[in-house]
DNA sequence: CATCCACAGGAAACGCTGGGCA
DNA sequence: TGCCCAGCGTTTCCTGTGGATG
């Protein structure tokens, strides 16, 4: 008997859980799809095309039913010798200004003609906006320019200003831009200078979350192709869906849950994917989140973790701002590391916050008091203790952590 | 019921980096 | 070579906040 044997096998084809498929039809989307249809529609009459926005949180559909709308797009246009169509898809993902998203996108189309990149600093803003109206110039018809998670850019907005009015203004004759803006954050909208606003809002499409029946509906054919047969209980699709549906109603969320699921059976070398290993994936998925996310923070972060850490093992939990920003101060000077002002603890804290690591309290005790925050961990000390000890610099507090919470039985 | 505490968090500005251009 | 550009992490400055208090 050798030492490794094939496990049994719980997956068929695990490509249909990955996060980059894409389905062959598009489910439980239909109204969304129709909008999004007769929004594009005049491309192919050759008709002056409306600017098309959509929103929706992650998950929900939206760069999928691009993808799916854009393909069947190109593949129609050329049946009409007199549309002229080609689209540019830039993922904005890593791009917080206006600036960076015109660099991508020159650079974008410029590969797709076989020409050197220019530099992503250096320039001017209007210089690579020129750049940028040379390149689309270029181009003939229209040119679909996809700006997908363009609520990054925040405020910095300039570049939905000049691109929808590239042609009116004449900084372009031979190109008609259609712009596809994807947010998956409401407020973006809101946010935007009134002059973008109502170019760009012309139309419209929204995406809410999916409920628990719409995620089951998406996840049976994927995991029809992805599962052997008999290998799901019948259980753990609906509740997949259900942990999901409750969560964000997100379907990349539905989807992960039950590939975790499966990877966790597969494990056990079992024959079944059971309701169990759903709620072991649920538990593993949100381990890994939070354990990513602190391990993700700079040295500041952790050090500011480390003074959190400390008081929560001392007992001294929750503590107030003040008292722990004397602790973080401490710690920078053993490891004779810069501190950064009370102004920028708060950052750091607030980043945490949202990254679910901790807990904030609003206290409010009037003219004795006043008005300030205390924090908690949210997140196991026992978790924190050991990202810090792997990390460079931090074992010697995480150590002298670690027996201050022995002391005081806390882990 | 106005007062006032002690901080939260917005805004601006700074110093530095990496790059273009004449 | 020297000046210009944008961006990032940070500091500095400051206004806003809401309930116990007198």
């Amino acid at each position: 008997m050798g030492m490794f044997q094939r496990d049994r096998q719980v997956f068929a084809d695990a490509e249909p859980l990955d996060d980059s498929y894409e389905p062959e039809d598009i489910r439980e989307r239909d109204e969304e799809l129709e909008k999004y249809k007769r929004a594009l529609q005049p491309i192919i009459d050759n008709r002056p095309t409306s600017n098309i926005f959509l929103y929706g949180k992650t998950g929900t559909g939206k760069t999928v039913a691009t993808k799916f709308m854009l393909s069947h797009l190109e593949n129609d246009a050329t049946e009409y010798d007199d549309v002229e169509l080609s689209t540019v898809w830039v993922s904005c993902e890593n791009l917080s200004s206006s600036y960076q998203v015109a660099v991508t996108l020159v650079n974008e189309l410029r590969e797709s003609k076989g020409k050197d990149r220019i530099s992503t600093t250096g320039y001017s803003q209007q210089r690579v906006f020129d750049i940028l109206y040379e390149e689309l110039d270029e181009f003939g018809g229209t040119v679909v320019i996809v700006l997908d998670e363009i609520d990054n850019i925040g405020h910095s907005d300039d570049i939905l200003y000049g691109l929808p009015r590239a042609r009116s203004n004449g900084y372009v004759e031979d190109v008609r831009p259609v712009i596809v803006g994807i947010s998956n954050d409401f407020q973006f909208r809101e946010n935007l200078s009134p002059k973008v606003k109502d170019t760009l809002a012309e139309k419209e499409i929204l995406f809410p979350p999916y409920d628990a029946n719409q995620l089951r509906s998406i996840l049976n054919p994927r995991a029809e192709k992805a599962f052997h047969d008999d290998v799901l209980n019948d259980d753990v699709v609906p509740l997949c869906a259900a942990f999901a549906a409750q969560d964000t109603g997100s379907a990349r969320q539905a989807i992960r849950l039950l590939r975790e699921a499966g990877e966790l059976a597969q494990a056990d070398d079992t024959e079944a994917v059971t309701e169990d290993h759903v709620r072991d994936a649920q538990d593993e998925l949100e381990k890994n989140q939070l354990y990513e996310g602190m391990q993700e923070l700079t040295t500041q972060g952790h050090a500011v973790l480390c003074a959190l850490a400390y008081h929560q093992a001392i007992g001294e939990v929750p503590v107030r701002s003040r008292d722990l920003y004397q602790r973080y101060v401490k710690i920078c000077e053993r490891l004779d590391a810069d501190n950064v002002s009370e102004r920028r603890v708060r950052d750091h804290l607030s980043d945490m916050n949202m990254l679910g690591l901790i807990s904030v309290y609003e206290r409010n005790e009037g003219l004795s008091a006043g008005r300030y925050h205390e924090y908690e961990l949210n997140v196991p000390l026992k978790a924190v203790l050991e990202v810090l000890l792997s990390t460079n610099r931090f074992e010697e507090p995480a150590n002298i952590i670690q027996s201050a919470a022995d002391d005081n039985n806390l882990l």
